[in-house]
DNA sequence: CACCCAAACTTTTTT
DNA sequence: AGTTTGGGTG
């Protein structure tokens, strides 16, 4: 392994451009184009380290990553590198902590928390997950009963996913049908509507989703008073994964920041993968220009992960693509296997080929943890985990569904959402119809009621529900009432909470028995959180990415395969990587229609084949199920070769089959060897 | 008005 | 398969 504390010329250049900052000096911001592999985030924990032993506060640097886990990575080595660097001087250590270290969600929190007053907000908001967005969006499209049209209305996923193109990308509703959704287009005006009340909705009850959080943070940046205050609050500015920030975003940024003074922001348009999140590449490319004096521009080209023949794959795919910096890595490791384009049949082959492979790997001592499985989506895993399972194989999967999608999660989380915040409309309508003879209606009337005595809890006593709600109704009041009255340490709540809920679970799921654990992991887990609000937002705002954050520290030395999204992989690196279904349909997707979103793919292709350091297999599989069907039918259909895969790229590709003789190849191949074989012993039959 | 059942319909990736 | 809608029953 490589010395994490050697720099390379241009990291060096980096670390130190602006630090100390100087007056009248180095006003221009900075843009590092880090590559993939080429230690970025070393040379970002370096530049933190050196800023701190400079001298700086560290309450007074921001730093937003894109995710927790990143942030967590980058905290630790920078603590790292300070310790090292003052005991090197003789000095004292003491360990650092970057108090506004986050994703930009939540750092918006933070500041929106802050500043809630001045800006006409409730401190105690609640932030709504994707889940309860879209179950508001539900209940109002009933309302507005755009559910009981003759053509069919778009589902709620749908309606919140258009939602949040527009805030992102600041466009208006038909702009955003026109390009990603043009099979809506005839529901402009309803759902124009529908965005409305949604708005409205979420001010009556206080809670933001998470468009909201970015949108009202932007709006604030507007506000010059508090523009001013921010600005004052940091020296220093540095923003991870810039190539994944969208208008807004970048709004904000600029916004409070506009001369560019202190702020740095690392990235590479190669790596730009969110765009259906509304992310925009030119944030990244057009960045410089923003300012006078133009930002300026540092990119890091060395990679030390991977070997060259690796890089060679990624440069050769890249630069077939449109656009970008058009940035050629390199390697000072220059042989390694060769990336392998493995043919096989189908998905039960593919598995095997896979699992073959790492196990034969774990016999030459690469670990489990060494190795990793990528996919484009989620689904995608099914087959192969299924046979992982039967082996014993251990694994954890990272991205796709999520702990707390599960139905009795979010119950019991509604149920602490609502003591929280009495206005929460969308978790007292999940929990009251959990209530036997409790409906919609029922719900909406005892909310009606709640609201008519100022959201104090005690009124409820005073309602009578339906008969055969009664007992549980009862018992639940008085918790609700007692959670905003008594004075319950928080390391207590969940547990007082969970008894009722208990009963609720029994009545409404036949395998309470298996969910009941579920609620038990969860309240060991609240022990960590300080405080309720901490607690609920930053679970939604971070839900645990695997079942296996969840259970505290699983067994540290417990090995384990992982299979993970293409998205989910980022920034994480393994010595052997495999990647499924490398054919058209999937890389790229089939519903990358045009050029831009084409690209897209080709950058997340590239995301995938840069995780790996010494070992790489693209598998293409001949046959692969109809994407409708594949989780239900059995229609399948032989896909076609994955249009990146060009003569060019070809040629940076060992290729394969496996089993070893392509199906076609087998039968010319056998026949001339099979029938001398058979004639023989044929013959010999009748030899005496 | 709640609840159950049958029929129709499914567009990936995540803070 | 899961989700959503629509219709029928109590």
């Amino acid at each position: 392994m490589f010395d994490t504390l050697q720099l390379n010329q241009l990291q060096q250049e980096a670390v130190d451009f602006g630090v100390p900052a100087k007056e009248n000096q180095d006003l221009s911001p900075l843009l590092i184009i880090a590559g993939a592999g080429t230690g970025k985030t070393n040379t970002l924990a370096h530049k933190t380290a050196k800023l701190v032993v400079s001298g700086v506060s560290p309450d007074r640097i921001l730093l937003m990553t894109f995710a927790r886990r990143a942030a967590g990575e980058l905290a630790s080595r920078a603590s790292q590198i300070v310790e090292y660097t003052l005991r090197k001087n003789n000095k004292h250590y003491h360990a650092i902590t970057l108090p506004w270290m986050g994703t930009f969600h939540s750092i918006a929190v933070r500041l929106l928390r802050e500043h809630a007053l001045a800006i006409g907000l409730e401190e105690n908001f609640t932030i709504l997950d994707r889940g309860d967005s879209a179950d508001l969006i539900d209940l109002l499209r009933h309302e507005l009963g755009f559910s009981k049209t003759h053509k069919r209305f778009p589902k709620k996923k749908t309606c919140l996913d258009i939602y949040s193109r527009c805030v992102n990308s600041q466009k208006s509703v038909e702009i955003v049908l026109k390009e990603h959704f043009s099979y809506c287009l005839d529901w402009v005006e309803e759902l124009t509507t529908l965005f409305s009340s949604y708005a409205q909705s979420k001010a009556d009850q206080s809670c933001l989703d998470y468009d909201d959080l970015l949108l009202f943070c932007f709006h604030m940046a507007q506000v010059t008073e508090i523009a001013i205050k921010i600005r004052e609050q940091f020296d220093h500015i540095l923003v991870d994964e810039y190539q994944d920030t969208n208008v807004l975003q970048a709004g904000i940024l600029t916004t409070f920041f506009p001369t560019g003074k202190g702020l740095t922001v690392v990235g590479d348009d190669a790596q730009s993968i969110y765009a259906f999140r509304s992310a925009d590449v030119d944030n990244i490319l057009n960045f410089p220009q923003l300012f006078t004096p133009p930002a300026r521009v540092i990119s890091l080209k060395q990679n030390y992960r991977s070997h060259q023949l690796i890089l060679n794959l990624s440069n050769q795919l890249l630069s077939e693509g449109s656009e970008g910096y058009k940035v050629e890595l390199f390697s000072e490791k220059r042989h390694g296997n060769k990336p392998k384009l493995v043919t096989v049949e189908d998905d039960a082959k593919q598995a095997e080929y896979i699992i073959d492979n790492i196990l034969a790997s774990r016999e030459r001592g690469i670990e489990l943890k060494k190795q990793a499985v990528l996919f484009r989506t989620s689904s995608h895993s099914d087959r192969l985990e299924l046979e992982l399972t039967r082996r014993n194989i251990p694994y954890v999967k990272h991205g796709g569904l999520k702990f707390l999608e599960a139905a009795h999660v979010k119950d019991i989380l509604s149920l602490v959402s609502w003591a929280d915040n009495p206005k929460n409309k969308i978790a007292s309508f999940r929990l009251l119809k959990l209530l036997p003879g409790v409906g919609p209606k029922f719900a909406e009337k005892i909310n009606l009621y709640l609201a008519g005595y100022d959201y104090d809890f005690n009124c409820l006593k005073n309602f009578t529900p339906p008969e055969t709600a009664l007992p549980l109704y009862e018992k639940l009041v008085d918790n609700l009432v007692s959670m905003t009255t008594d004075q319950i340490k928080w390391s207590e709540q969940l547990q007082f909470l969970s008894g009722v809920y208990k009963e609720l679970l029994e009545i409404n799921y036949d395998d309470h028995f298996v969910r009941w654990g579920d609620i038990e992991q969860l309240i060991q887990i609240s022990q960590q959180f300080p405080t309720r609000e901490r607690f609920i937002s930053e679970l939604t705002l971070d839900p645990p990415q695997s079942s296996g954050d969840l259970s505290g520290t699983p067994v540290i030395d417990d090995d384990f395969l992982i299979l993970s999204t293409v998205h989910s992989a980022k920034g994480q690196e393994w010595q052997n990587v495999f990647i499924l279904n490398v054919a058209d349909g999937n890389f790229p997707n089939e519903y990358a229609a045009d050029n831009r979103a084409l690209e897209e793919e080709r950058r997340l292709l590239n995301v995938a084949i840069t995780r790996a350091k010494d070992g790489l297999h693209l598998l293409q599989p001949l046959k692969y199920w109809v994407p409708e069907q594949q989780r239900w039918g059995d229609r399948h259909v032989y896909g076609g070769k994955s249009r990146f895969l060009s003569d060019d790229v070809m040629k940076c590709l060992e290729q394969i089959h496996y089993p070893k003789i392509h199906p076609n190849q087998r039968e010319k191949e056998s026949a001339k060897v099979a029938i001398t074989d058979i004639r023989k012993s044929v013959l010999g039959m009748w030899k005496n």
